[in-house]
RNA sequence: GGGCGCUUAGCUCAGUUGGUUCAGAGCACCUCGUUUACACCGAGGGGGUCGGGGGUUCGAAUCCCUCAGCGCCCA
């Protein structure tokens, strides 16, 4: 059965992907192996593949399917995130679109179609990672809204309350008015935005004087509660202890002093409104002002508004000026640059807004966190990230937890009056209930007159305990799951979630297993597209994985995601690297064939050429390897795959088959093929992560395998050393076969026509392969001389000389000039070691090794000067 | 404003504590070749004063200073 030229990747995968499916050799189970685990950093559940999940999962299946052949019990939990807000606004515009709004409906019929939607689009995401071949252990998939998975996060946030460490608090939140919802920090994107800067005149009280405040937010004003001056400001010093009268609202209000203001910035004077700004919301606590909030939640303006109730913001700020305008209040408008916060999620530009919100005191409970990877207990890769780690542990601020939306874990807190402290938190109802008994001194409560808080918690509150949690290990911290697989072993995801993500992981995994989640955490660059953009649905930049897969093959992608992907480092996607990935592949395939297609003769002795080319290529192999399990070592994948990449293509296919084929219509001795087969099949070992398919093609494809023979569960090769002295001998001989090349191309000599080969052998080289050089050089004879050839090309690898005898006249004036260009260089070459030599403190400074290198260097060229005058002299 | 990092061939990047083949790879490019696995091929080739300047050293892409440009994180 003859083979087809070119690879069909997409029937090839869906065979191979069954069939490991049906065998479970992703499912792990605890046994006497160690173990080898990752946890998927959990997808958006309702996500689609993108190019950052590709090449983060591309590497995970790399890692897992290595461990897997290196002996490991080997595990891959998979999994998705119920995110949250993301969620919630995807279901909330798609019930808009039916023309239900979210406030027309219960909080349970909301949950119905949110768990609707989830079941509809819920996994998608994970069947399109099965198309990338990844190796996860389906049957343990998890999602962060499981039953198991959501009693983990409240039983946590239980615990957390009972040792102290979450506590309600009125705080300065970031409010995003689209989603009415508090976000963290980290959700908030700040953007630069070119704006305005308006200075306003406020009355002083008593006196016909004015002052003159800047402000980029004049609609603000109607919740002015003080102005304050720095006490050093002498423009000002009248002022001190007199009051302000707000514009529009006439309010009066205090003139105070502080520190805090910049004299030079805009007028010196600020105006504070500690409702809607953080550093004016300090200021009002230190000097102990009112707090007025001015705004509804959608961010339009409440009666504090007055004549602007009900309004947007941004339409009363514009509004606003123009009063100021008309009453003379404005001074002037000035262009301004400044930063503005702005949603991940919406878009929505962000307000800072007081509200009752639960938090988690990060400082205690971090401090492991950040001593795990200072003492590298934890590897962070690249090491790079470290600093960026430490500084944000060292300035790590309380976690704000709760979120006003439903989709996600309700707050389990239960209030049973109207007090800010009449709550009990707790695990269930029945036992909220018992507490709020005890604690309000009424046994008559019952469970209809508690009302759980409506908060849910934010959805990293639940993924920080992933690696945890799909392993049951906080609600049976000792069952045989966690015991084994935990710690887990690498963890692969991008450096824009170390905070929100990986750091979280970390404290929450010293808090409770008081062991660090995972030992190494890779973190991988950002897919940017050819420009440097980051790929995005709205620039529309981001190439549709599953059309990739099916252009390229999987095995294609794969490779073409990883040959420009070192850590940490961004990646310019470009699509020509998966087509470099899929022409791999077509060369591997076409390798395969040509075997494929001998015929094996027992009768043939045994080849001395293909002995001699086996010989090297399994020490080339073993050098290789050991370079490629380096850059394993270090993480760095991608060197790994070119490692590979550059063996299998160079030293396999353009060196070792060319020197084992048999001359057309031969057979090959079963010898050399059975040498060439086992060969082949390590080399399919060590391409199997990278490209899991058309290995594993292959490997059935040789022979009947059983399905514990399967590559997938093979053994990775072990190397047994190398004979440094052979690979460079056969370098050597690489070089005369490039030399015979290069005089074929120059003299247009056709490979079809056989020469002629005489060496004068002044470097001694092993004659181990000549038999290969005359092969692959098309040598009919090959001799040993002493003297130069007359009337013959020449050339010369270090101070052996070549000559190739032609029919005709040799120019004699064109190899006197390139010999003479060659001695040139080499002498000018051996002036500048020598040079080097002859530097006293060099020769006294410089360690040994080096000195004898440069020693090496000068007798080489000495050796090559002489050969090339006897060259010159002979052509006299 | 504070912190971290980057700048090496046309592009994307290696270059490990300063010292092995006058600085490497892949891609791209140029030339030649349809030789019986593969044109998603083969053989060969060109291309960098390692961002600029200064310093330390026998020796610097590598260490220090400085200037310029770029990026990221935090405020």
């Amino acid at each position: 059965m003859s083979l087809a030229a070119k690879y069909s990747a997409e029937s090839v995968e869906n065979k191979w992907y069954s069939y490991w499916m049906e065998h479970g050799y992703f499912h792990s189970e605890v046994d006497e192996r160690e173990p080898y685990t990752i946890v998927i950093p959990p997808p958006n559940v309702t996500g689609v593949l993108h190019m950052g999940h590709m090449l983060n999962n591309t590497i995970q299946d790399v890692l897992i399917r290595r461990a897997r052949l290196l002996g490991y019990n080997a595990l891959w939990v998979p999994g998705t995130d119920h995110a949250s807000i993301a969620t919630e606004a995807k279901v909330v515009a798609k019930l808009k679109a039916e023309g239900i709004e979210k406030t027309d409906i219960s909080r349970e019929e909301f949950l119905e179609h949110a768990w609707e939607w989830t079941h509809k689009h819920g996994g998608i995401i994970l069947e399109q990672l099965k198309k990338l071949g990844a190796s996860c252990d389906w049957d343990r998939t998890k999602f962060t809204m499981d039953d198991d998975l959501s009693a983990s996060v409240i039983r946590v946030f239980v615990d957390l309350f009972n040792k102290g460490l979450i506590y309600r608090g009125y705080r300065m939140v970031n409010w995003d008015p689209q989603a009415l919802t508090t976000l963290s920090d980290e959700e908030v994107i700040y953007e630069e935005k070119q704006g305005s800067l308006y200075h306003l005149n406020y009355k002083i009280e008593g006196s016909d004087e004015y002052l003159t405040i800047a402000t980029t937010r004049p609609e603000t004003i109607l919740g002015d509660t003080a102005i304050c001056i720095n006490p050093e400001d002498e423009r000002y010093t009248h002022l001190k202890g007199k009051k302000a009268i707000v514009p529009i609202c006439n309010r009066v209000i205090p003139i105070i002093e502080d520190e805090y203001v910049t004299m030079e910035f805009g007028t010196g004077c600020l105006k504070v409104t500690p409702a809607h700004d953080e550093n004016d919301k300090l200021l009002g606590d230190k000097h102990q002002l009112e707090v007025i909030d001015i705004f509804n939640d959608d961010a339009t303006l409440n009666s504090y508004g007055l004549n602007y109730q009900g309004k947007d913001r941004f339409v009363v700020r514009k509004e606003i000026v123009k009063e100021l305008k008309e009453i003379g209040a404005l001074e002037k408008v000035e262009q301004y640059t400044n930063k503005v916060g702005t949603s991940e999620r919406t878009g929505a530009v962000i307000e800072p807004k007081l509200s009752d919100q639960w938090f988690l005191k990060m400082k205690d409970i971090s401090k492991p966190a950040l001593e795990a990877v200072l003492d590298k207990d934890i590897n962070l890769v690249p090491e790079k990230f470290i600093n960026t780690y430490r500084h944000w542990m060292e300035n790590v601020r309380d976690w704000n937890i709760s979120r006003q939306l439903w989709w996600g874990h309700q707050i389990p807190a239960y209030y049973f009056g109207d007090g800010k402290e009449d709550f009990v938190v707790a695990e269930t109802s029945e036992e909220a209930l018992s507490m709020a008994k005890e604690r309000s001194g009424n046994p008559d409560l019952t469970i209809e007159n508690l009302k759980q808080d409506p908060d849910v918690l934010d959805t990293w509150f639940s993924s920080w305990l992933w690696p945890i949690s799909v392993f049951n290990g906080i609600m049976e911290p000792d069952n045989k799951d966690i015991n084994y697989y935990y710690p887990t072993n690498d963890l692969v995801t991008a450096p824009e979630i170390l905070f929100f993500w990986v750091a979280r992981m970390i404290i929450a995994g010293y808090e409770y297993r008081d062991d660090k989640p995972f030992q190494n955490v890779y973190l991988t660059g950002i897919v940017r597209d050819k420009q440097r953009r980051k790929m995005s649905k709205s620039l529309g930049n981001s190439p549709d994985p599953i059309e990739l897969m099916k252009d390229y093959g999987a095995d294609g992608v794969r490779v073409g995601m990883l040959l420009s992907s070192p850590a940490g480092n961004d990646l310019m996607f470009d699509i020509d690297l998966c087509k470099q990935g899929s022409g791999f592949v077509n060369k591997i395939w076409n390798a395969y064939r040509l075997i494929d297609g001998w015929e094996v003769s027992s009768e043939l002795p045994a080849s001395e050429t293909g002995a001699v080319a086996l010989n090297w290529y399994r020490n080339k192999f073993n050098s290789a390897l050991a370079e490629i399990e380096d850059h394993f070592s270090k993480y760095r994948i991608s060197d790994a795959l070119m490692a590979t990449y550059k063996l299998i293509w160079d030293d396999f296919c353009s060196w070792l088959l060319e020197m084992v084929k048999p001359a057309f219509g031969q057979p090959i001795d079963r010898s050399t093929y059975e040498g060439v087969i086992d060969i082949l099949e390590n080399n399919l070992k060590i391409l199997h992560p990278f490209v899991p398919f058309v290995s594993e093609e292959i490997w059935q494809h040789i022979t009947e395998r059983t399905p514990e023979e399967a590559l997938i569960v093979a053994s990775w090769p072990e190397s047994d050393g190398f004979d440094a002295k052979l690979i460079n001998d056969f370098n050597f001989a690489s070089e005369v076969i490039s030399g015979i090349r290069t005089i074929r191309k120059e003299k247009n000599i056709s490979f079809k026509d056989t020469i002629e080969l005489s060496v004068i052998d002044n470097e001694k080289v092993s004659p181990e392969f000549d038999a290969v050089i005359a092969k692959l050089g098309n040598v009919s004879d090959m001799n040993y001389v002493a003297a130069p050839l007359e009337g013959a090309l020449t050339f010369r690898v270090k101070s052996n000389e070549y000559f190739i005898p032609v029919a005709g006249a040799i120019n004699i004036e064109e190899e006197r000039t390139k010999i003479q260009e060659e001695l040139a260089y080499t002498e000018g070459f051996l002036k500048s070691v020598q040079k080097k030599l002859s530097n006293e403190r060099f020769v006294n400074n410089a360690p040994e090794q080096v000195v004898q290198l440069e020693k090496n260097k000068e007798a080489d060229a000495k050796a090559k000067i002489e050969t090339l005058k006897a060259s010159l002299s002979s052509l006299q």
